[in-house]
RNA sequence: GCGCCCGUAGCUCAGUGGAUAGAGCACCGGAUUUCUAAUCCGAUGGUCGCAGGUUCGAAUCCUGCCGGGCGCGCCA
């Protein structure tokens, strides 16, 4: 990675020019804002000079005199009140080109201190289907898992499902009172639904028939037996779709450790916090309190109700206790809705108190909201399902596919499935995290623009050129670029490796999305500007290079979105 | 009341200390008997919510204000 490289040679200048740098000061080298300058920039001399109160262009140019990079760069200037910017040389990113090629990452560099990483994510409730709230969470953590094995991490994915909600007690109720065997036969999830929404109803205007559920509910937790199997038999069914929609959504987990599955650990862990004074009686509750934390001196943690139940927190910390033991995990990511940020911060709080060393992150995003711009709840009837969306989104796909000519009908079902569902993911990553949306179907489901069809379709350019070749063509090292649009596509795809990397820093999918739109922006530009089997010689095997290196990189880049390709479309 | 997040072009959004703030959509003008146009080239469009401050340099950092969203003990 350039980036790196450039940044380490900075530093051996910095020595070897006898400079002392201050505590703290680490010089950096960055992607260039303006490619008029260069390729690669830093503002080293001109941070440090405020530092050092001395001329920057001049510290600048004392760098400079000890900078060693001629094995990578044709050109290092100072401009302006001190930038330092690097033109990288034709060799150096024929080379970097080539790595790409031959290497199983395409270019992408594994981190020094590879870590074991528990990413948490998707966690739909059984017995309800999933919506379009749940886009955020499962595409964000798929690729953030995807991103992190890619460097090298150990990743473990966890779906966190909710099978242990205060809900089961209407459903127990609707299962012995309203149940349809038929139509449960038929779509488990609809009719668990309906029996739900029914029972919720009822509940709301006659209280005897809230009391049953509640009691139903006791019955379950205590470990009644009947319960207990129609509480398995949802179970089950709901993990039977969910698997066909993470089928579909080609999202997979090494563990589907629900809520239930800590059950028994709970009323210990509560024990342990108390007589270990971590957690207090309060107001009939066990809590934790945080009285040496300002902002949350006034937000306890509750772990146990005041009828003995347990909580959210309660099954959190235990979570984290297994994935510590079971796992060793070093660092646990929740990717979990913004509105929960008190939650994790008090998680984490009294995981602290408890000595636990996990790196632990809550990976935030914003909410989907309705067209009122209000939250989109669940209840509020208007909640659109995640299949409806997909099922849509491949429609819509399957219209433009249709006029094609060339393809097989089963050709065009699958180019339509990889396009719809590529879309719907892509119109979620692109997006920066923390940004609040109104979901639209047109936003959702473009074809046009920036979008999962415009990378894909850069890709399928870049195949279309390989089956038209003769024969096997040798592709040499010796590139020969001299064209600006071959030189841009070059440049574009040296920097995979940053902007890959750059997704951890802050656990951002939408900063690789928009990088792979600006390499299929700059490969149609030279697609356009440059012919390629109609060229010559080495031009003609430079430009093909640059093809087979874009093909490369979009794949491997969309496969770490979680979006797949397709050789025709 | 306190805490967190957000406010950038008509719309949807990138850009979090660097050089002249960028895309997509929409609108307007061009390019095609194609290495498959789901494409390309160009034009129009912005006191970056407001006011101060720090800095050689601020959409970006700090303070205050305005507007919106979310959260703040027995749901998850």
């Amino acid at each position: 990675m350039f980036r790196t490289v450039l940044t380490d040679r900075l530093q051996s200048a910095f020595t070897s020019a006898g400079i002392l740098l201050p505590e703290g000061f680490v010089p950096t080298v960055g992607i260039a804002s303006d490619t008029r300058f260069g390729d690669y920039q830093s503002n080293a001399a001109m941070t440090l000079a405020k530092q050092l109160k001395t001329n920057p262009r001049a510290l600048a140019q004392q760098i400079v005199d000890k900078l060693e990079v001629s094995d990578l760069c044709e050109k290092v200037s100072i401009d302006g009140p001190g930038f330092l910017n690097f033109t990288l040389g034709g060799k150096a990113l024929a080379q970097h080109l080539s790595l790409i090629l031959k290497d199983d990452q395409a270019g992408v560099p594994k981190v020094s201190a590879p870590k074991r990483i528990v990413v948490d994510f998707s966690a739909p409730n059984i017995a309800k289907p999933m919506h379009v709230g749940h886009i955020r969470s499962t595409f964000i953590g798929d690729c953030l898992a995807r991103v992190a094995r890619l460097v090298g991490h150990t990743v473990i994915t966890d779906n966190h499902i909710g099978d242990w909600g205060t809900q089961f007690g209407m459903i127990l109720h609707g299962w012995k009172t309203i149940l349809d065997h038929a139509a449960l036969e038929k779509d488990p999830i609809q009719e668990l639904v309906r029996v739900y929404k029914a029972i919720n109803a009822e509940t709301k205007t006659d209280p005897a028939v809230l009391d049953t559920c509640r009691q139903e509910l006791v019955k379950l937790q205590q470990g009644n037996a009947n319960n207990l199997e129609i509480w398995k038999q949802c179970v089950a069914l709901s993990l039977d779709q969910l698997q066909t929609i993470y089928g579909k959504l080609d999202v997979h987990f090494d563990h589907y450790l629900g809520e239930s599955y800590y059950n028994d650990k709970l009323a210990p862990l509560v024990e342990s916090l108390q007589s270990s004074g971590i957690a207090e009686l309060s107001e009939g509750a066990i809590c934790v309190f945080f009285r040496e934390v300002p902002e949350l001196a006034e937000k306890p943690c509750l772990i146990r109700k005041s009828d003995g139940g347990f909580l959210y927190a309660t099954t959190d910390l235990a979570t984290i206790d297994y994935r510590i033991q079971e796992w060793q995990a070093d660092e646990i990511w929740y990717v979990v809705g913004a509105p929960q940020e008190l939650h994790f911060r008090q998680l984490f709080q009294v995981s602290k108190k408890r000595g636990q060393t996990v790196a632990m992150q809550h990976v935030a995003f914003g909410s989907i909201l309705g067209q009122d711009g209000k939250m989109f709840k669940t209840r509020s009837g208007e909640s659109v399902g995640l299949i409806e969306v997909l099922d849509e989104a491949c429609e819509r796909a399957r219209a433009v596919v249709e006029e094609r000519e060339g393809l097989t009908n089963d050709e065009k079902d699958q180019i339509a499935t990889i396009i719809g569902i590529g879309a719907v993911k892509y119109a979620e990553l692109s997006q920066h995290r923390m940004t609040d949306y109104k979901f639209s179907w047109d936003k959702m489901l473009a074809l046009q623009g920036n979008t999962a069809p415009y990378l894909i379709n850069a890709y399928v350019r870049t195949r279309s050129i390989f089956r038209k070749l003769e024969d096997n063509v040798e592709l040499t090292q010796e590139l020969v670029i001299s064209e600006p649009a071959e030189r841009a596509l070059a440049m574009k795809l040296a920097q995979f490796a940053e902007a890959s990397h750059d997704v951890l820093a802050d656990h951002r999918p939408n900063l690789l999305a928009s990088y792979l739109y600006e390499l299929a922006d700059t490969y149609h530009s030279f697609y356009e500007a440059c012919p390629v089997l109609r060229a010559e010689g080495a031009v003609r095997n430079t430009r093909l290079t640059l093809c087979q290196t874009t093909s490369k990189v979009l794949k491997t880049g969309l496969g770490l979105l979680g979006i797949r390709t397709t050789e025709r479309m």
